[in-house]
DNA sequence: CTGAAAGCGCTTACAG
DNA sequence: CTGAAAGCGCTTACAG
């Protein structure tokens, strides 16, 4: 149903079928070539079966083979027919490349991911797939170190995919800023940059971390901290933001907020945020993480101390990946919609390989805070966060 | 360096340039072009640069630039020079998929993974991903569930990739069978399937699980269970068996022997188990959980019950994921070698494309243990888990 | 060392 | 409704 990909998408899947002997009576490509022509190099087997072969069998032009692939209605019924039992007979399918070089479409969405082993990734990594692979294109995948982001730009140009998309946008990256300057068809997914105007599809993160510094006030803390992530990346500044603008006013915030600049989000950063945190002062009564993977470092880190939670201190991290529900950590946190941001950023980059023109569009999606027990259960759970 | 895909691989990085005004000299395309032929439609922008462009800046023949471009010696180093330069001028980027028709070979690995937000999965995909990219492929991912399997052997049809990794291999896997039937080039990493010949990569389970019995044994348990994996695969089976036999003649086994046959590995799996193991008569002083995903969910159900680890219980997982090392966890596990798994399959992926008719390669690596504070800690930690 | 030319396997106006 | 033909942009013998 997205538009600019239907019939000059990737190729239909066509029946399979023992494709190895197709019936004396289908044409052996090898017989119809010139004796001088060398042997193409296969990868397998001696098949090579072109659209020219089943048209032989069928009886009629190869253009009308692919005509019937292609679904056009331009085929009298009966044809359509011959076609399709020779089709099945030969076990056909088409060649990709050739047909990309025609249509000038891959069938392919590039996306890039940093840091495939922080939980959040796959989670958005799966719902991404199974949004692409719906749309009937396929997905190439790009780990964004390993010079994953210049690749695939590169990937663009050199028409091995149709567009991508990006789950990290650093402002220091290079190889987005020059896909966006060249209008390359890119999409932006949780991330935004500064600035810049492209596609993008985000939550409301302003809105989601003041809901948390909002739930802490209403429970009663009174020395509340955070944990912000990588500094200069838009989550990271916005959660923090919205965080100290739900604290504003209640003087329980303080100067306490220790941003992790160095390295991620990991959960190696979360422990020595939260050391960081107890070196400062008094022990705060709530802490803030923006994301979960660093909540769980704190909440190990504290626990290690022997601090009790949520007795002695509440945690909230965000994103409720799935580990935020598991006994160990129990983390009440907020749940980014993974299944909407990805398609419609899916949906984005489909819409402006149709129409490459358009205007930027920018999405914003609502997230809800979920209580669990890292923090004392005075409210029912799954509260929106819209502010 | 590896065998198969050279010169013939994918495109070159070429030097990027603002492709959109290559200067006043540069041919414009359109130009050139009969007025009658219709505009093709374009993704963005109105560069469309050929490799015919360049030759005509250079002054040489198409084929020279192609020459270039491929790093044949054929060309005399003045002329490559010239060529280099208007490569340069121009932005020239190469069409991947016209190479493709041309040289057979798409440069594109795929891998099919079924459950991403396993962790394991995520880390297993990062090193192969970071193989495929530095053996200079691009890697088109699959869910395994959701018709990725028969869709990944499809794409190998189509030539839409070269060549196809499966990190899953269960037995009633329709596509991947059929697949390996017609000898389509595909690998099997970390698992195997019983009866059929083709390459695959797997880790010792036997001898890895053997060996958390024969720990458990040494530090004194009495009392032992084990939570199985998903029953008919090779991976669940072989640790089972493995465990079993490392605990023979020892009479600490039993029949307490629980295997989650349900759905998969999954932390839910591990809560449900721990708690049938309760159900069925003493309680254990040891259990080893054929990953560690179902390790969390038993340790947490453990927990919950008020059980203390590794004080009432010793608990052992598989795979040593990240999270292992957490300080909610911090799990005894066995580790298995990603990086060589990896690297081992693309391998073995190229050299069949390079050789097809080659005998099928079994390769089978050695795990480590690794002790942790989920066991008493009685012995140092990193022991080879060799038979 | 270099160019002209064939051809990879499709899609798509164009002309019936 | 159908076929003949052009052409997508390369690579690679072949003939100098």
């Amino acid at each position: 149903m997205l538009a600019g990909q239907k019939d000059e998408g990737r190729c239909r899947r066509l029946p399979k079928r023992q494709a190895r002997d197709g019936g004396p009576d289908r044409p052996r490509r090898d017989a119809k070539k010139a004796d001088a022509v060398p042997e193409p190099r296969m990868a397998f087997g001696d098949r090579r079966l072109t659209s020219r072969d089943v048209a032989a069998l069928a009886g009629v032009s190869q253009a009308t083979v692919s005509r019937v692939l292609s679904g056009s209605d331009l085929v009298k019924e009966s044809t359509r027919q011959a076609v399709l039992r020779a089709l099945e007979t030969t076990g056909y399918v088409v060649n990709v490349s050739a047909r990309t070089m025609r249509s000038g479409r891959t069938g392919v969405i590039g996306v890039v991911v940093t840091h495939m082993t922080n939980p959040f990734y796959p989670e958005l990594l799966e719902a991404l797939s199974n949004a692409i692979h719906a749309s009937n294109h396929r997905m190439i995948l790009w780990d964004g170190r390993q010079d994953g982001e210049a690749d695939a730009a590169s990937a663009i140009r050199e028409r091995a995919v149709d567009s991508v998309i990006f789950t990290t946008a650093t402002p220091a990256s290079r190889p987005l800023r020059e896909a966006l300057e060249q209008e390359l068809p890119v999409v932006l997914v949780n991330r935004s940059l500064r600035g810049v105007r492209c596609d993008s599809v985000t939550t409301d993160n302003l809105a989601g971390s003041r809901a948390v510094a909002r739930y802490f006030i209403d429970g009663g803390r009174n020395y509340v901290a955070a944990i912000g992530g990588l500094r200069g990346t838009s989550t990271a500044d916005e959660r923090l933001q919205g965080f100290k603008s739900g604290l504003a006013g209640t003087g329980k915030g303080g100067a306490t907020l220790v941003a992790t600049t160095s390295v991620d989000w990991s959960y190696e950063e979360g422990v020595r945020a939260f050391n960081e945190i107890l070196e400062s002062r008094t022990v705060p009564d709530a802490i803030f993480c923006a994301n979960d993977v660093l909540a769980f470092g704190a909440m190990d880190a504290a626990r290690a101390r022997g601090f009790g939670i949520p007795d002695d201190i509440w945690f909230a991290g965000y994103d409720d990946i799935a580990i935020a529900g598991w006994g160990a950590y129990d983390l009440t946190t907020i749940r980014q919609p993974l299944r909407p941001m990805a398609e419609q950023a899916v949906n984005m980059a489909l819409h402006r390989l149709a129409e490459p023109g358009r205007a930027p569009q920018r999405s914003r999606l609502t997230s809800e805070l979920v209580v669990r027990g890292s923090t004392a259960n005075y409210a029912s759970s799954a509260v929106s966060a819209a502010s």
